[in-house]
DNA sequence: GACGATAATGGGAGTGGTTCTCATCGTCAA
DNA sequence: TTGACGATGAGAACCACTCCCATTATCGTC
């Protein structure tokens, strides 16, 4: 029912927060790249962000995007396109993984359901025993999307 | 007991078939790229290839990497890093996923195990749902390397 | 083996995403 | 109001990567 991009009331409150902890300040720049992240329903480019907010420099763009990444509210995708995307942070939207189309860079959000983050947790107890202190993950599924799929009968 | 990376007898037949698949062939500076990625433990930085083969200009690595990646022997992983690493595709290794320290930029090699498979297998259904042809995935377990986990106590 | 067509190579220039610099502006406390 | 300090924006700088093109190697054919 909820939609998780949705409002969440306490967004500024809690991204507020969290830059305090890392002796940032929410600026009313940042609040409006949030506003434009929340609102989107895939990761942006630097230009869809651009495009979408008034008045907005892409310096500030990017160094306040690195802000907010560094606070742990924004998070950077990469993808096999050759510049990044970048989507609020799972903890503030819910945990999801990524459609890629191999052909046309396309990034969809795919929710993952509950059985299959559970046996995720087995390659994490593995992670672990290599020495490695796992945090969270990344999971793609790469192919073409209906579109490209249509367009190429290979 | 068979190191996935060792000895592969066919490799440049394999290698030399779909080349030709594409329409290219097999040359020395293709054989040696292959050669260096071979002997890799992880993905390779352009820098690090160009290190370790002789005579290799940069423009003709980038050239022929490109060309092994479209002939699907050679796989470019992309990471937080601002720049591509690549590695001998899975077909010629063994499918694998990839820790990555999100401190230093470390990247290593996973063999997955079968229920880490299966809960993509989950995940690949659902995109079909979706209308995705999906063709591979990438699953990367994001956290602390042994070394960045003991500077950083946090 | 020589020749010609075609592809591969390498150096350097070009491209474009991202970061840096710095002068200016805004914010907050006193 | 003032001063200190952080945020902003315009453009320069940076760097990974690609493109261009003259040179060189490869392969089939005579």
């Amino acid at each position: 029912m909820a939609d998780p991009r949705g409002d969440i009331p306490e967004l500024d409150t809690i991204v507020a927060l969290r830059l305090r902890q890392v002796g940032q300040r929410l600026t009313p720049r940042r609040r409006s790249l949030l506003q434009i992240l929340r609102s989107a329903i895939r990761p942006l480019t630097i230009h869809e962000i651009l495009d979408r907010g008034s008045e907005l420099a892409m310096s500030s763009a990017y160094r306040n995007l690195t802000v907010l990444e560094h606070a742990g509210v924004v998070n950077r995708v990469i993808t096999k396109e050759d510049f990044g995307r970048y989507e609020l942070a799972e903890e503030l939207t819910e945990h999801h993984h990524h459609l890629v189309c191999s052909s046309c860079g396309l990034v969809r959000d795919l929710l993952p359901d509950v059985d299959a983050e559970r046996l995720l947790n087995v390659a994490m107890r593995r992670a672990i025993e290599q020495g490695f202190a796992p945090a969270t993950h990344r999971l793609d599924i790469v192919g073409l999307c209906a579109d490209c799929a249509a367009r190429e009968p290979a």
